[in-house]
DNA sequence: CATTTCATGTAATCCGTTACATGATTCC
DNA sequence: GGAATCATGTAACGGATTACATGAAATG
């Protein structure tokens, strides 16, 4: 069977969308907007981003522009194509997979009853002050990109050089709602073992 | 640099602490286990599960038996060794990474406005009919462990062949948390973007 | 009669991560 | 002086997934 000449994963798109959304940017920004509370999402190493530029410009849904710097490296600033639009479009009328999760603090969890009781507790309580730092991290992101319960937050048109967002909002808002669950988690847990144990 | 005669990953210790929880097992019964609420700690493929059993074989750390069976293909069961326990435990100490999600769907939002309105609000409803099924197994699930909320559910002793696991309920109810979480997140999106929209 | 279940494995590819590579500048 | 930032890439390796492979028995 011969190979599909445009094959694309969901990097590609995610890229792609961020080109959409973002306009002309550079990989080394790509990166930057991704770790940027985007994680609950959809993660990105540099690597893969660069890769993926390439590859939009293969397909001609990106075309690139060589940034000329004196005391820094070149920029390489990739913008969108209407085909890029096109495609980016099409994917996301596509029915999605379920969301993919893995903890090895859920895993060591479940295995709680095989090392000494302190054991489990430890990381419990050590994964508790990373997750807070995390929500706080989101909060402040929330402020950034509009709170979309607000409906005035919907009104504003959604800019290029913006970071004003309901839709990218949505996803923070995901994130929060997912740290908060997840710290209770912890405490519920922590106080549960505490209680039963010893 | 010499490669370690011992490698190994989260998915063998995983495996490595199913045979500790559930006594001798074949791949087979372990692909189940895993099948059964677990996906929100680690998932796990059958050749994958195999892969690892011939692995823990090798480092001394499980032993198998084969089972002839007249009218079904033969068993190979395995069961942890004493040196098996030793590294299992030394692992439970070690500290945990960041648990890691990927959502296509929180994707997707993110890029709501790159699609005509009814695209998102399609997906973000079909997510929410997946979700109420995941709920309910669950739930179903935590009755199966015991619930680790009652105190009696750390009084009895966690046996081999018994499903009752006060640990394991802990995990099955993060499970429950993070679906409730998600489809309260599914519902608020869907109403902002239908109060917001045309 | 077709699908699912039982039961184990191999092979290929894929996608992602880590390490390697470069080099000037700015910050502490 | 050393670390971090800016900026882009290549190469190697890695675990995870998917497809391929077999075959009898039970289920509907």
């Amino acid at each position: 069977m011969p190979r599909k000449a445009q094959e694309a994963y969901t990097i590609t798109y995610a890229v792609l969308g961020f080109l959409a959304r973002w306009g002309a940017t550079s990989g080394y920004d790509l990166k930057r907007r991704f770790d940027q509370g985007m994680g609950y999402a959809w993660e990105a190493t540099h690597s893969q981003i660069y890769n993926e530029l390439r590859r939009l410009k293969r397909y001609g849904w990106a075309e690139m522009e060589t940034e000329e710097q004196d005391t820094r490296p070149d920029r390489k600033v990739y913008h969108i194509t209407e085909q890029g639009q096109e495609a980016l479009s099409a994917w996301l009328g596509q029915p999605v997979g379920l969301p993919r999760l893995r903890d090895e603090l859920a895993l060591k969890t479940m295995l709680g009853a095989f090392a000494p009781e302190k054991t489990l507790l430890q990381n419990l309580q050590a994964a508790a002050l990373v997750h807070e730092q995390r929500l706080a991290e989101l909060q402040q992101e929330l402020e950034d990109h509009g709170d979309p319960a607000e409906a005035s937050a919907w009104q504003q048109p959604i800019e290029n050089g913006k970071t004003h967002d309901p839709y990218i909002g949505l996803v923070v808002q995901f994130g929060v709602r997912f740290e908060t669950m997840y710290l209770a988690w912890l405490h519920e847990s922590i106080a549960l073992l505490e209680a039963n144990l010893k």
